[in-house]
RNA sequence: GCGCUUGUAGCUCAACCGGAUAGAGCACCAGCCUUCUAAGCUGGGGGUCGCAGGUUCGAGUCCUGCCAAGCGCGCCA
């Protein structure tokens, strides 16, 4: 319909430079907008607002000329001028009618394009690194990411769901350090947990079942594991040459067999938890591309090799520097340390190049809000390797303050104290938590509170929409009790008798789905689909209260039933692209 | 100190990317169940869009400055 206006318009704009009204040098991007007031007409135009100025013209002059000039549609009923100079288009009803024809021949496919078609777009999230069991701040993250994916899937782009596996590095190595000392522990030495070790209870699990497993070869005697160990931070010392000091020291005692074992143990069983843990929050992914492996196939060294060709690499106190600062970073950054280890950041460097390899259109990397001072080093990376830097988008996902009523709760991996995703799910559900996670735009600040989610879960707005879903589905059940019959064609005959107010808004936004999809879509705002869900629902309920149904004449039944089933599909598909349930009854 | 993000009703948030009279939910007040599920509906009160300038036909939206909140500024990840 938009496109059609659009072609009236411009039409209209030949026709005026014909006249010489308009100069021939004018080419204006022609816009039309659905009204947002039911006064204004269906759909309005600004045209005349714009072209003004170049016309030399007064904007209601022009718009009238315009408006003159019009060719005649036949789906067009009224046009009118408003305002300041807006043109508004006027639909004939019977026209949006048809829409609950398609929406019925379309089924679950309603709604979805193809704007995207022959894309491939790779989406990057949660990526939290195996040390612990996911909590609800990466629940944003993985509800946020995988709607957005699904979004661009449903318009048409080839859509690639990846979780990044830090699976290398230090924190690896106090994750199985910590598990090896829960594992003494278990044996009955007596060592002191490190303050900077990983105490949550599930790092006690692993080391129990380690030990349940009756392995004794890894229990060393506490007098050689603490032996001229630096002082932890309580006695003084400093916590991070404490806990090196005793990953060395888990090395050397263990030896690199036995050690690998813990490491591996940890991850493992880690990652098998966050796996099941995102599965069952609705959120699966094509690949868990491991940072270990970049590592050992050499493809940081060969990223390395690249950015040295291109004389962005130098040496400077003993380690390997990234120039980026030329691309716009802020200061340059370490590639390889002093020790000849690789940095986070190297392999993040490999990782990125693997990704251009692969042949992304297009990249989108979820991150929490807190990693925004990474951005510029990456897009330096990018332009570093001589790829195209706005083929790679950043997203962050803000950070949930949670409360628990008026308290602030304190969050930190490290001590154990923090709220899983897996609880929140336990208490109020993966509907619930996905779509008040994705319901607000993710660069907002959003405040969590826990003790409202939990005690006053009916309140949340997923049982509105689901509602609505099963209201309509109630109805179908009636109309059987009632033993009338559902005649479809008859329905489809005479939607010309829908003709309430109510009914006309509700077709009005049906219309909208589509339009609305690759909104959310291109602009990677799931939250709008949330909003436009609500408000469906909201006019159903509406209409559902001011008008009755299952009423004897039997073409005005059957239209209406049309209209509430199309409810019902567009309802079903979008919770579908949340991916949250439509009971058939609550 | 510098940078990123945010600031809209008492509270939590929208506003179709510059459009017409800024909208929902919660909370509060008054109504609606002998008719398809009241987890619903109807009506009401409630706003200096953080503050001050600027850009233009037109600004909550763009620019500048200031104020406030969150986060970030490692040879950590």
């Amino acid at each position: 319909m938009k496109q059609k206006i659009a072609e009236l318009i411009l039409q209209a704009i030949e026709t005026l430079k014909v006249n010489g009204i308009l100069g021939q040098d004018v080419s204006p991007q022609v816009t039309i907008e659905r009204s947002r007031d039911a006064g204004h007409g269906d759909y309005a135009s600004n045209l005349a607002l714009v072209l003004a100025k170049p016309a030399k013209l007064a904007p209601r002059q022009l718009a009238e000329q315009l408006v003159a000039a019009l060719p005649q549609h036949e789906a067009v009923v009224k046009v009118e001028l408003a305002g300041p100079g807006f043109i508004n288009f006027f639909i004939d009803p019977c026209a949006q009618h048809q829409i609950i024809n398609r929406i019925h021949h379309e089924r679950a496919e309603f709604g979805l394009s193809r704007v995207g078609a022959g894309k491939k777009v790779q989406v990057e999230f949660v990526s939290a690194n195996p040390t612990g069991p996911l909590h609800v701040g990466h629940g944003r993250g993985a509800a946020y990411g995988s709607v957005v994916a699904d979004l661009l899937k449903a318009v048409g782009f080839d859509v690639h769901r990846e979780y990044y596996v830090n699976d290398a590095g230090r924190q690896m190595d106090i994750l199985a350090t910590s598990i090896w000392l829960r594992y003494l522990e278990e044996c009955g030495e007596l060592v002191v947990f490190p303050s900077n070790g990983y105490r949550g209870d599930y790092v006690r699990e692993i080391a129990l079942d380690i030990h349940n497993s009756a392995a004794i070869e890894y229990r060393r005697p506490a007098a050689l594991v603490l032996e001229d160990i630096p002082a932890d931070e309580p006695q003084g010392g400093d916590k991070e040459t404490h806990i090196d000091a005793l990953i060395a020291r888990a090395k050397t005692l263990l030896g690199n067999t036995l050690y690998r074992d813990f490491f591996q143990i940890g991850l493992n069983n880690i990652l098998q938890d966050i796996k099941a843990d995102l599965h069952e929050f609705g959120v699966d992914y094509q690949e868990w591309f491991s940072e270990r492996q970049l590592m050992d196939d050499g493809s940081v060294e060969k990223a390395l090799a690249c950015l040295r060709a291109g004389g962005h690499l130098y040496e400077k106190d003993g380690a390997v520097w990234f120039a980026s600062s030329v691309l716009g970073d802020e200061k340059d950054r370490v590639v390889v340390r002093e020790n000849g280890q690789y940095t986070y950041f190297a392999s993040d460097i490999a990782y990125h190049m693997n990704k251009l390899d692969r042949g992304f259109d297009q990249m989108i990397d979820i991150w929490g809000a807190d990693h925004h001072g990474y951005i510029p080093r990456v897009r330096a990376a990018i332009k570093a390797l001589g790829a195209d830097e706005s083929k790679l988008s950043v997203l962050l996902v803000q950070f949930a303050t949670l409360y628990r009523g008026e308290e602030k709760v304190q969050m930190s991996t490290r001590s154990g104290e923090f709220v899983t995703l897996r609880q929140l799910r336990n208490e109020v559900g993966k509907d619930a938590a996905r779509f008040f996670y994705v319901m607000r735009r993710s660069e907002q600040h959003m405040d969590f509170d826990l003790k409202l989610a939990t005690s006053k879960s009916n309140e949340n707005p997923v049982f509105y929409v689901q509602y609505a879903y099963a209201r309509v589905c109630s109805v179908l059940r009636q109309l059987d009790e009632k033993a009338w019959e559902r005649n479809v064609a008859l329905g489809m005959a005479n939607l010309a008798r829908l003709t309430e107010e109510h009914e006309l808004l509700l077709i009005n936004t049906l219309a909208r789905f589509p339009e609305t999809l690759e909104r959310a879509a291109l602009h990677y705002e799931p939250h709008q689909l949330v909003q436009y869900l609500r408000e469906l629902a909201n006019e159903f309920h509406t209409y559902y209260n001011a008008h009755q149904f299952l009423v004897e004449e039997a073409a005005v039944r059957d239209a209406r039933l049309n209209l509430i089933c199309a409810v019902k599909q567009v309802l079903a598909n979008g919770l579908g692209l949340l991916n949250i349930t439509t009971p058939e009854s609550m």
